[in-house]
DNA sequence: TGTACATCAGTGAACGCGCGTTCACTGATGTAC
DNA sequence: TGTACATCAGTGAACGCGCGTTCACTGATGTAC
């Protein structure tokens, strides 16, 4: 999972099994070149030629390698969820004195932002659908993720700090959708808003939303 | 646009023009048996075979009203947004004494419950991808939308009942992902946090959203 | 240390299916005389 | 009022393209003797 250059090489390979140079595999480079083409158009407009030409390696690798497209895609999805569970694990191990909401946040969005195509393909193709994927997320990410915030978020309750008349289910679903829909909304309301994903979005972004969720937008004070 | 009943007509038709019998037109037909489809499987995945058995006709009839499976999407698209673009009017032609930032959302998810593939669909179709679609949905829909919605925010900034520390194009696009977000996770969220988005599941939400989207997550009087 | 060979990583041509789309045609309806 | 005919709403078979997938094959690498 060491990622960084997405080779584009046009020149033709010879057959055989190439001489053993210090560069990816083609499982890697895949999974590296799958990612955002499947987040832009989506997994059924993505065609595995496409995939594979951008990969540098033939179609049949994805069946070499993964058996089939539905493979490739649990491929790509696992890499992604594997990064943001990573970053969470990390998150709860710290210690720091700073407010533990905003730093929840801003590790969440710090993460998706480095690679925007994980909330994308997440929203467009994992959580809308009533997929076999659908499963896999619940279990190995959904259920893990709420095993490591949950216990904080308690926390966080029992110290008087955050009100007990919310739904927090209700909650979950108003936070987790203000931090995925920018990334989504992006070609819309990107130019429209003058909006960019890079650079300290990310960061900009996260403080928003977390002085938005600890205190609304109404002025204070004013209890009507 | 008066939609009611998908007739799932698999008795064969006769060849030639049909009687005028009162039922409706293959276009209506075509168009109500999309949208779910769409909404579901993605655009790309879902055959325009599908569609016509679906609508009880013949796939011709794609190419005969709307040209190509994209003029029968945009149809889709349009009878979507007219539906919530009507509701806004509604909205801010009605008077009420009730505060309006609850109203507003109260309407919002009103609509989006009634028929939860429009919320679906701008989500997965037309928000997430760089199409033609884009400048339709950002001229005729979007534009008008802020030029009816943001005098009355404005209204309320004036009179001192809203923040104006916070950046307003952060908050359309925290609030529009909290009142989106609920209708493209409940494949996975809804079995996982027992939600059911039909029945009084958007007035429920819609409270929930004005109360966390005004007052925040924090108990009051804590300003650390 | 040399060598034979199984394995591993990959090629590239081909296949068949299902898709969006086209096209010649049909028969009921509305209309002009 | 009857009739001829253009139009309108629709059929259903067919076409060709591009897709996911398969398959026979290849040559470098690692390993056992």
């Amino acid at each position: 999972m060491t990622e960084k250059s997405t080779r584009h090489s046009s020149r033709r390979r010879k057959p055989g099994r190439p001489p053993d140079s210090g560069e990816q595999d083609a499982r890697t480079l895949l999974i590296q070149a799958a990612a955002p083409l499947f987040a832009e158009r989506g997994v059924a407009a993505t065609s595995l030629r496409a995939v594979a030409l951008r990969a540098g390696v033939t179609p049949a690798m994805v069946a070499y390698y993964f058996q089939d497209k539905a493979g490739l895609f649990e491929a790509v999805v696992r890499t992604g969820l594997t990064r943001v569970l990573t970053a969470m694990r990390e998150l709860v191990d710290s210690d720091s004195d700073a407010e533990f909401v905003p730093r929840l946040i801003r590790t969440y969005l710090g993460v998706l932002s480095a690679d925007p195509w994980i909330p994308q393909i997440l929203i467009r193709e994992v959580v809308s659908r009533d997929t076999p994927l659908r499963r896999m997320f619940q279990e190995e990410f959904a259920a893990k993720a709420v095993e490591l915030i949950a216990p904080r978020i308690q926390l966080e309750i029992s110290a008087g700090r955050l009100r007990r008349d919310l739904e927090p289910r209700f909650v979950l679903l108003s936070v987790v959708g203000m931090c995925l829909f920018p990334f989504v909304a992006q070609p819309v309301l990107g130019p429209l808003l003058n909006l960019h994903l890079d650079g300290d979005f990310g960061e900009q972004f996260a403080d928003h939303t977390a002085r938005l969720l600890l205190a609304g937008v109404r002025v204070p004070g004013d209890d009507s």
